[in-house]
DNA sequence: CAAATAGTGTCTCTAAGACAATATCAC
DNA sequence: GTGATATTGTCTTAGAGACACTATTTG
């Protein structure tokens, strides 16, 4: 037998297929509507970033995010690294929602992706709105059952996309989907969407990351409001605020001139460590 | 701009650098302990499947099983193939748990692993055991803070591993862990495994999964053991068994020869679908 | 009967949900 | 005062945990 070092000078990783390997993003963000009347809180809508494609395959379709993993990298670099470049924003959160390997997915060949959730802050949107040439838009989401489907609906303004899903399996908790109609997003990302979304909302129960959505200080509403809006759900005040006690600290700071009584602001908690 | 087939057929993949992929499975079985006492229960550890490996990189050391991603399959397909071909058993449960791609962690070269949870059951184990040439063993799992860091120390009669971690991030709810000390393992795979077993105790919690480790039918004894030890706690018999008896269903048969009150077997009861 | 596990009844305490009431700002 | 939201108090109920007790087998 060779010694350790003969083996790996004659070891060839040119005599194995290999794929290539991307990292999609799926950026959620809680988007405040414009509201008719100014005493009024504005509604929030949950929404994901989608670029339209500038060349081939898929041309002129939405979707993802995304870029290949270079040698130098671990996926989750690779993934802060697009979503940096795409929006010009750190995002708060980044969660692995698996590997989408589907002989078939890319026409380009064998490409495989791990897809990730991020989360964007509203405050950290501001920033880059506009400032970019390609053309990346906000689509807030409608992901609702109908009868025996799951029916994902994606709008922005005259754009509507609606890509239809069936549930396959709930292994672990973990829900996976299958494509019935894409909807006429790229590849297979109406399901990348669909479990990114799944997987999130199963985390909003918990509290642990709807703080990512909000600035730094924030009202219990506003709080209240992401999860209300992540989850489809709506809780009473009463019991919300005493649930999300332990996890924030007051500031001294007030809302202002909302034309109607000021919140007090906010903040985090950070338990350990 | 060409039109999109001439795009397709003018790509080519290996313009740009591409990894190996790679399934690695952490499958977990619930070994029951032999008994002084005959009267008396066996004492149950969990543990996990570990290949002693015949070549090099890493060669004579304990590694998981996995093998390399072919391109007519998902990485899911690949993870149950190596599962079957390393036990011959169809395992109850596979879940993701990640993809490990830090530069380096395979001296062959540019490899990135998704490591896999499977859970084994204990009945299916007995059918394979000794069967296979390769030096396949369960390893007892013990898994403790010691000032600071993770000890994961894995035995199997003689041969004792002992790993050092540090948890360097719990996002969204899992926990990543940075390698110490490999305690002799190839690769990343303390690693690997220190995150498998944190997400399978996070799991345990809620009893889904803790059904895949027995045989189709059990004692409620069985089950709360199942718990108890994965997540290394205790929990008392009355309490645990007003929790799952909305899981499970009673069947008319009894163990037998125990040396004390025969139990109920019981099976699990499927809710939806 | 003794050893050992199987299985049941019930008390307490906490947390979740529902509901009602009060507070405070802009206009 | 009116409109709108912010914030607090408390009642009821479901569930978790603790504890004590009874039941059934083999030797």
């Amino acid at each position: 037998m060779p010694s350790e070092q003969e083996f790996l000078s004659a070891y060839r990783q040119d005599d194995y297929p290999r794929p290539s390997v991307t990292a999609d993003i799926v950026a959620f963000r809680i988007r405040a509507e414009e509201s008719d009347n100014y005493r009024q809180n504005a509604a929030t809508k949950l929404s994901v970033l989608l670029i339209r494609r500038g060349g081939h395959p898929f041309l002129g379709c939405w979707a993802l995010p995304g870029g290949f993993l270079n040698p130098n990298e671990t996926i989750e670099q690779c993934a802060l690294r697009e979503v940096e470049e795409e929006t010009a924003v750190k995002p708060a959160a980044l969660m692995s929602v698996g590997l989408f390997s589907e002989p078939g997915r890319d026409p380009r060949g064998w490409i495989i992706s791990n897809a990730f959730v991020s989360i964007i802050s509203e405050e950290k949107v501001h920033w880059q709105s506009g400032d970019d040439a390609a053309d990346a838009r906000w689509f807030d989401i409608q992901f609702e059952r109908e009868n025996g489907d799951e029916v994902l609906s994606l709008t922005n303004g005259d754009i509507s996309l609606r890509a239809v899903l069936t549930e396959v399996s709930s292994n672990f908790g973990k829900t996976a989907y299958a494509i019935k109609d894409s909807g006429g997003l790229a590849f297979d990302h109406a399901r990348i969407i669909a479990t990114a979304l799944s997987a999130l909302r199963d985390g909003a129960r918990e509290f642990d990351y709807i703080f990512d959505f909000l600035p730094e200080t924030f009202t219990l509403t506003q709080l209240q409001n992401v999860q209300e809006t992540i989850m489809n759900i709506s809780v009473l005040p009463a019991n919300f605020r005493r649930k999300v006690a332990a996890l924030v600290e007051e500031t001294d700071a007030y809302t202002q001139g909302a034309g109607h009584r000021p919140a007090k602001l906010y903040r985090r908690k950070l338990l350990k460590g």
